[in-house]
DNA sequence: TTGCTAGATTAGTCTCCCCTAATCGGCCCT
DNA sequence: AGGGCCGATTAGGGGAGACTAATCTAGCAA
C-alpha cells in the first residue's frame, strides 16, 4: 500500500524532463552536475537552474549539495532512463520506418519524447524487433530502466596502434554526424589508430586501405571499443 | 516585404493551438463559438477562455465580439487546419502503421500534434499514400489547408427510407467507437433508415440483412451521404 | 418598460519557469 | 593567513495560463 501510493507517478513537465536528462548525462562519469553546466546544456540562465535545482530536490528526484552541484535519486535516475529509452527508441524509429537521416532525427525526438505515450513507445520498440542500440549506436534502456554500462574510449584517447571498433558517437549535432558518415566512422566500423598528432592535434586512423584525420574536437565525440587482433 | 514580416510564424503555444482547433469546430457550421461552448471543450473555466480569447484577438489569430463570441481569422483558420491535418495524419499512421486500434487513437493524436514537425507529418502522410480520409472517415485538409467540405446528414436526422452511406463517426470516446464497431457502424457501411422512434427515440437501421436499432445520442455521432437507391 | 437571469467579463491570485542584478561561499594564489 | 575570483545562490520580477469571486450586459419575460 505505502509502496503502491509513492508510486502514483503524477506527469513530468517538459522542463523537469530536460533537467533529469542533463543531470544523467552530466553525473553519469563521476559524481556530481554542476549548476553552470546544466545551465550550459540547456541554454539556461544558471539562476534558473539553481531554482528548479530546489524543487526537484524538494519533489525527491535529485540530490542536492549546494554549491558542488547534484546527483539524480533512484527515482529521477528512473525517469531519466525513461526519457532516454524514448529518445533513442524514437530516433531509431524514425530512421528505420520514415526514413530519416541519422544526422536528422535528433531534434525531432528532442521533441516527441515529452508527448508520446509508453504504449506507442513500445509499440515502436515491437516494430523495431525490440532494438539495443539507436541509430548512433547508443544503448536503449530497457523498460524496466537497465541501460548497458560499456566502458567506451573516446577516439582522441585511444592508444596509438589500437584495433577499435566505432560504437557510438555524439547525436547532436547534424553537421557532424553527416561529415563523419561521409568519412566512414559509423558504428560497427572497424579502425586502427594510426598516428596522434602532438598538441592536441588530430588523430590519424586507417580503415581498411583508407586513411582519415580526425582533429581532436571531432574525435572526442567518436567512442570506440577496442578489439583483440 | 510587409507580407514576408507578416508571416514569420513564431511557434504557437500549445494552448494557443487547442483553441484554435476548438474554435474552428465549434465556429465551423454556423458563426461563433462562444465563451461556454470554448471553456466546455477544453475544460476550462470561462473566465480562462476570456482571457485567452483577448490575448488570440490581439494577436489576430480570431475576431471577437464581445458578449457573443469568436470566430477565426484567416490566419487562425490556418492555423487550425494545420492542426487538424497533424491530427488526422496521425490517427491514420498510428492505426496503418502501429497496430493501434481506431478507438485509441484520438488521445496520442492529440498528444502528439503538437510536438510533431511538419516534415514528420509529411513523412507520414506519404507512407500512407497521400490519404484524404482518417480512420473515423474525417477528410484531413491538405499541405495548402484545403479540407473536403462534404455536407454529411447526423443518422439521427437522417429521413426514414433513406440510403445512406456511413461517412464519419466522432472520434473523441474510445467505448463508443467500439461499440459502432461492434455494430458494423464504420465507414463505408451501406446502410437504409428502416424506422425511427418518437420522442427522441432511436433509429432502426438496415445493414444487409441484418438490423440495428442506434439511440439517439449515438446517431447523432454519425454522419453520412445519402445514395441512390 | 422594467427586471431577472444566464452567460461574459473583470479583478485579483497562483504556479511554473524563465530572467537580471546583487550577494555569497569555496578555493586557489600569493 | 588574506585577497580575489568564479561559480552558486538569493532577491525581485515577468509572461503564460490557469483559478475563484465579483461584476457586468444582453436579451427574455412579465
Amino acid at each position: 500500500m505505502h509502496a503502491t501510493l509513492r508510486e502514483v507517478p503524477q506527469p513530468l513537465s517538459r522542463s523537469v524532463e530536460d533537467y533529469l536528462k542533463v543531470i544523467y548525462h552530466l553525473s553519469s562519469e563521476g559524481g556530481f552536475a554542476t549548476t553552470s553546466d546544466i545551465a550550459a546544456m540547456l541554454a539556461l540562465a544558471p539562476p534558473s537552474v539553481s531554482g528548479m535545482v530546489k524543487r526537484l530536490s524538494e519533489t525527491g528526484l535529485i540530490e542536492h549539495v549546494p554549491y558542488r552541484g547534484v546527483q539524480l535519486t533512484p527515482q529521477g535516475r528512473r525517469a531519466a532512463l525513461k526519457m532516454i529509452r524514448r529518445h533513442r527508441v524514437l530516433e531509431l524509429y524514425l530512421t528505420q520506418h520514415l526514413g530519416y537521416d541519422w544526422d536528422d532525427v535528433h531534434q525531432e525526438a528532442e521533441r516527441l519524447e515529452h508527448a508520446v505515450s509508453d504504449e506507442l513507445i513500445e509499440r515502436m520498440a515491437r516494430a523495431l524487433g525490440d532494438p539495443q542500440y539507436d541509430p548512433h549506436g547508443a544503448p536503449i534502456p530497457t523498460v524496466e530502466g537497465e541501460i548497458e554500462e560499456t566502458a567506451l574510449v573516446s577516439l582522441d584517447d585511444a592508444p596509438v596502434g589500437a584495433g577499435l571498433e566505432v560504437r557510438q558517437v555524439d547525436d547532436a549535432d547534424p553537421a557532424r554526424l553527416r561529415y563523419l558518415a561521409e568519412q566512414g566512422l559509423t558504428p560497427g566500423t572497424r579502425i586502427v589508430v594510426a598516428d596522434r598528432h602532438p598538441f592536441n592535434g588530430p588523430t590519424i586512423v586507417r580503415l581498411g586501405q583508407e586513411t582519415r584525420v580526425v582533429g581532436q574536437e571531432l574525435a572526442r565525440t567518436v567512442w570506440c571499443r577496442a578489439i583483440e587482433a
